[in-house]
DNA sequence: CCTTGACCCTGTAGTTGCTACAGGGTGCAT
DNA sequence: ATGCACCCTGTAGCAACTACAGGGTCAAGG
């Protein structure tokens, strides 16, 4: 497999895998005569558990940590089960920022009723700071 | 007031408002004898105004534009609420991508009963594309 | 008078996770 | 031989800061 196939699919970006080889998440494949990368199913299956890893929002350091588990099998897995909750939580204190951000924004724009901008509830709710105590993380 | 002050009530970080007087979100300030950094009032509110709106997620060119409209009273208020309503919309995007997202983890984390990397339901789910269908945003 | 320490200045480089070139080589079909 | 799609390397850009390095200023204490 050429990069354009792989990059076809796992449904990752060319420069993407490239990026991917530099930091040292991928293996430097094989080259052909031509110095074109090769791939096989290995690097195929590779590539894709950092693409689902990083679409469920881990970050590339917690990624290069449970491929390296995953490189193991011999180790614990305590490990993994440590960066999935650990990220899981932050997951979840993220989505009640989120709630808290969007219950204020939804409060602000439910001020305007148009007019001039002088006149405007949006942009002075913005600039009044006790408007919107406890709203924030 | 010199800068340090000025991040002290304002709880931003001073370098942050060195960076926005530089990208031109706060206008430049008077300098005393010694080159220092000299503020009043002004840059105090319009300083919150900008931490304020950060903190509700808004980008600082969308920033630029609700300032824009603080500063021109006569215009029509309309575009701050277009803004306003544009971010709250993908600030609900993202809490259910998130949402979608921490149930995917919920899962994965709960297989996780101990013992060997080499048969962690964590990092085999990570690597399973087909356990994981339907929870991608 | 001198030094110490807290504060300020500019300018540049780093962060995260990519993405987008520029400038060139390869391989196959017409 | 000449397109064209594909590949290569290396560097620079994005957002929104943050973190220095290397220097200047100022008031208080010895």
């Amino acid at each position: 497999m050429k990069i354009g196939e792989l990059a076809r699919v796992t449904g990752a970006n060319i420069e993407t895998i490239r990026y991917y080889e530099r930091i040292g998440l991928l293996p430097e494949p094989h080259r052909t005569a031509a110095n074109y990368r090769s791939y096989g199913e290995a690097h195929r299956s590779r590539l894709a558990f950092v693409r689902h890893s990083r679409d469920l929002g881990f970050t590339i350091e917690e990624i290069r940590s449970l491929l390296d588990l995953s490189d193991h099998p011999e180790r614990d897995c305590g490990e993994a089960d440590r960066i999935a909750t650990g990220h899981l939580e932050q997951v979840e204190a993220k989505i009640a920022q989120l709630e808290a951000l969007r219950d204020e924004l939804a409060r602000i724009v439910g001020r305007c009723r148009g007019g001039l901008a002088g006149d405007c509830r949006v942009i002075e709710a913005l600039g009044d700071h006790h408007l919107c105590e406890g709203a924030h993380a």
